[in-house]
DNA sequence: AAGAATATTTAGGCTAACCTAAATTTATTA
DNA sequence: TAATAAATTTAGGTTAGCCTAAATATTCTT
């Protein structure tokens, strides 16, 4: 087995990997809130357990092992956080830093039978996607709001941004995953977007529109 | 906040004390599997933050602040127990191992959420009660069959050995918490006893009735 | 109460994961 | 393309928790 730290690359590698193909030393430390220096270390040893791919100088990717690995935590740390909102009642915006600990409980029958207590959920309270058992699951393909056009209409499906500043504005917006918008008007100035949610009108800037994702 | 380390280290003194009134170097080494040398750093750790009360040679106590601490351990490891069994559907022998990876999840708010989901359980699927969200229990005096005479009623209660072998004896001869028993026999030479469950006739050997524990 | 047995502590070392500072490589830009 | 900037790695050090072997304290036995 791996320790909590080498879960916490992996999953860290996983991410970065998908936005830009492959993960560099910086990024990595940034993202792990440590030192490139630590970094280096840590990418030595997972070299050479065959988690990553990692030529000096040239970022990493993960090995299938190390995907595999950090897909079955992205699994526990979304199924958890299903459970956290839907069984226990935490707010969207609370449970992150909870789930971060619970992702490194090893047990898979554990996890499989949470997955099924709660009913086999395809997404978590943020719109992200489940994988399943297999580790299989669609990367969603949503878009943000920002890519919308005037009287366009979609189903906010996600975010971009997980913060707890961001996740707080939502919720008083109203903008949760689910809600029916149409795009009523966008302004070209500071490309701030009005939305029709509900009975509402509902203005948001540039940034939230970025932010904020939906499906058509 | 602490180790995990530590807090294997505050559970075990706690357990410990429990039945001795301390906890000596060995004892310790031995409850968490690790060499006496090892301990005796670990102690004048505790020691310095004053979770225990330590002198060379002579055994440990914990101090009211590291037995608040155990306490909480033990309320998360037991609150976990009760969902895995009564949530999850784990049999009672297989839950100790993943509720001792759980025990160590910080979020006070999840285990008082947790405990309320369950609709604040007084015992664990072993008996063992459940300390409140202050730390506030009964330790509960139970005895074992062994000290029942013929004739003698009672309810089984808990178990004085945990260890999966014991419970799933325990579960296979149906003598589960919640059970009422009857002793109808006593065997002088072996001291095995014969009791009467609901409507069947259970043989079990003296070693079973020592750690087998009843409230009348 | 002295010697033997047992328990405990000290000394010195190891590994994982982190750090800073210095060296090196890669990327950028004049 | 040379020089500067930025990114990365290496070198050397720290802390937590563990270990073995040796030293010391306590307890038991006679």
């Amino acid at each position: 087995m791996n320790t909590f730290t080498e879960e916490n690359y992996l999953k860290a590698i996983y991410h970065l990997s998908l936005q830009a193909g492959s993960a560099s030393t910086n990024q990595i430390a940034t993202s792990l809130n440590t030192k490139a220096a630590s970094v280096t270390d840590m990418l030595k040893k997972l070299a050479e357990k065959a988690l990553i791919n990692y030529t000096k100088y040239q970022g990493v990717t993960l090995t299938a092992t190390g995907e595999k690995i950090a897909i079955s935590i992205i699994r526990k740390h979304r199924l958890w956080e299903y459970f956290l909102v839907e069984k226990l009642n935490f707010k969207w915006d609370q449970v992150h830093d909870v789930a971060e600990e619970l992702e490194h409980i090893a047990s898979k029958e554990l996890i499989d039978r949470l997955d099924t207590f709660m009913g086999h959920p395809k997404y978590d309270p943020h719109g992200d996607p489940i994988p399943d058992s297999n580790g299989l699951f669609k990367t969603h393909e949503l878009k943000p709001v920002s890519t919308l056009v005037v009287n366009g209409k979609a189903i906010i499906s996600g975010v971009r941004d997980h913060s707890t500043s961001f996740l707080q504005y939502l919720e008083r917006m109203q903008l949760t995953i689910g809600k029916k918008i149409k795009v009523t008007e966008i302004n070209d100035y500071d490309h701030s977007v009005i939305l029709q949610v509900e009975d509402k009108k509902i203005h948001i800037s540039r940034e939230v529109a970025n932010n904020l994702l939906i499906a058509l």
